[in-house]
DNA sequence: TAACTATATAAGCATATGATTATTTATTCG
DNA sequence: CGAATAAATAATCATATGCTTATATAGTTA
């Protein structure tokens, strides 16, 4: 088994707090496997938008996800230069896979593609 | 990589936010490393005895440790039937190891041992 | 049994958290 | 430019959290 850096207890109990709320952690489940934008989250989660915007402010905050704006949309990826993102990715290697809320936008038209 | 059974998001989220407090996760990383007893959690950490026992209580409530009476004293330890006890040596796993604090205890001759 | 030690529980309190609605800011497009 | 869309921020509020002190409970021991 890999070992990794080991990592201060103080700061993974922050990220630790971040990931224990259900929300940010499908928001993190999501987008390892697909960024997505605000809209997106607002569709796939019976909450505010500006709720939405809040829990993916704490998880900028802390540098766990990148945002870019693409025209009129912000999208939200994870930071793979965070120095927790092997840690996350551990941590959230075994929840379900949540492509199929994406590709449910996807079918109903509300999946937002810049390319 | 191994691969475990999937982990159910809303109660994985529940796990993480108990990890999630800088007193919790270093009390099961210590657990991961000896069991401890009460009174041993009140000498590490800066903070009242009814605090260390309402933490204690949120890990058993959660099913993560095992309490055990041995006379007077009461020891905690991580439960290995929990479902999700590989879970948390996972996230644990490059924690820095807190063996130096019991050390410091037997030194001090306020470790407690039952044998 | 009484005193002592270990731990749990109760009550109270300050702060944190997660949501809401209202508003502002940024971008696109007719 | 002005309307529409996307997202952020501000203000507010109810509830959760983590601590404290005081007290109760359980076990040990003289």
């Amino acid at each position: 088994m890999q070992t990794n850096e080991a990592l201060d207890i103080e700061a993974t109990a922050n990220v630790l707090k971040l990931l224990g709320d259900k929300t940010r952690l499908t928001m993190v489940k999501i987008m390892s496997e697909h960024e997505c934008c605000v809209c997106e989250f607002v569709d796939l989660f019976d909450m505010s938008q500006p709720a939405i915007s809040q829990h993916l402010r704490k998880l900028k905050d802390s540098g766990i996800v990148n945002e870019a704006r693409r025209g009129q949309w912000i999208f939200y990826s994870l930071n793979q230069t965070s120095a927790y993102y092997s840690f996350i990715q551990t941590v959230i290697k075994d929840l379900p896979s949540q492509a199929f809320k994406v590709e449910e936008l996807t079918a109903q038209g509300k999946r937002i593609c810049c390319d």
